[in-house]
DNA sequence: TTATGTGCAAAACATTTGCAGGAGT
DNA sequence: ACTCCTGCAAATGTTTTGCACATAA
């Protein structure tokens, strides 16, 4: 997709952004898609996989390209990493300082221009943690 | 998938085995599939499925849900970390040491029970870097 | 007015699955 | 023999795309 300096403010635009803003779990392009259509049920969904993908090759979203099967998108677009439940494939963020010299340090040992990075920890979130002792006692 | 003891050895396991094992690119399912059909032509694409992903549950190989659309398999399984290139895809190991304590701070800060975590790099690769380069050109 | 964006439906991918026949043990 | 496994093809799930109409600027 193009950037091009004529892009326009739409209604389906500003709503996906503004439904991504008030959630912090970052949806699956789906989820957005059912949030969105709570507001404007003839949106369609190539609107807005189209959107959210352009959205985030502008920056003002990330688009989340962790395990599972379904890329996520997140509002909070300064830089933190994640943890995926094993479980039930709910995405949290992990509040820990994001290591700035790691680029440097890989970049020392591979022939790559080392551009970024993230860290993914998977684990069981709560819940599904909770569900494994119910189980246990059976 | 179930693991049961019985777990046959079938030409079809041994040679998917074989030909990851000759590979370091971690090959996507159809990379494999491709390689595995010079030597078996009749090699169906859904049985080198079932095997990738019975093999990483076993543990023998490792399942990469790195960025990208497509999962990709290694048969280094000992814990390493990767680098992705953002314009061709390609995926290779990052040799540093792997953050064995990062685990725990992570469980500090999250209602998680922490079980692994992954570090994937981005960025460009020697090919894709000098193409680049000659693009500036013109 | 005109280029960009949308809705809709079809296409394109990636992966999984049902089933009848085939092959390890 | 008795399971488990495979090939095949169809189904499923996710994302992309073509096109005629709509709409922001």
């Amino acid at each position: 997709m193009q950037l091009t300096p004529q892009m326009r403010l739409t209604t389906q635009r500003q709503i996906i952004l503004e439904e991504l803003g008030k959630v912090t779990s970052h949806p699956t392009a789906n989820e957005v898609y059912d949030m969105v259509r709570k507001r404007l049920p003839r949106i369609g969904l190539g609107t807005v996989y189209r959107n959210l993908e352009l959205m985030s090759e502008t920056g003002i979203i990330l688009k989340l390209e962790v395990g599972g099967t379904q890329k996520r998108f997140d509002a909070t677009i300064d830089p933190h990493y994640h943890i995926r439940c094993l479980s039930c494939g709910k995405v949290d963020d992990i509040e820990i300082p994001v290591m700035e010299d790691i680029n440097k340090t890989a970049a020392a040992v591979s022939q790559y221009q080392v551009l970024g990075h993230h860290i993914e920890f998977s684990g069981l979130c709560n819940e599904c943690s909770n569900m494994e002792e119910e189980q246990m006692v059976n």
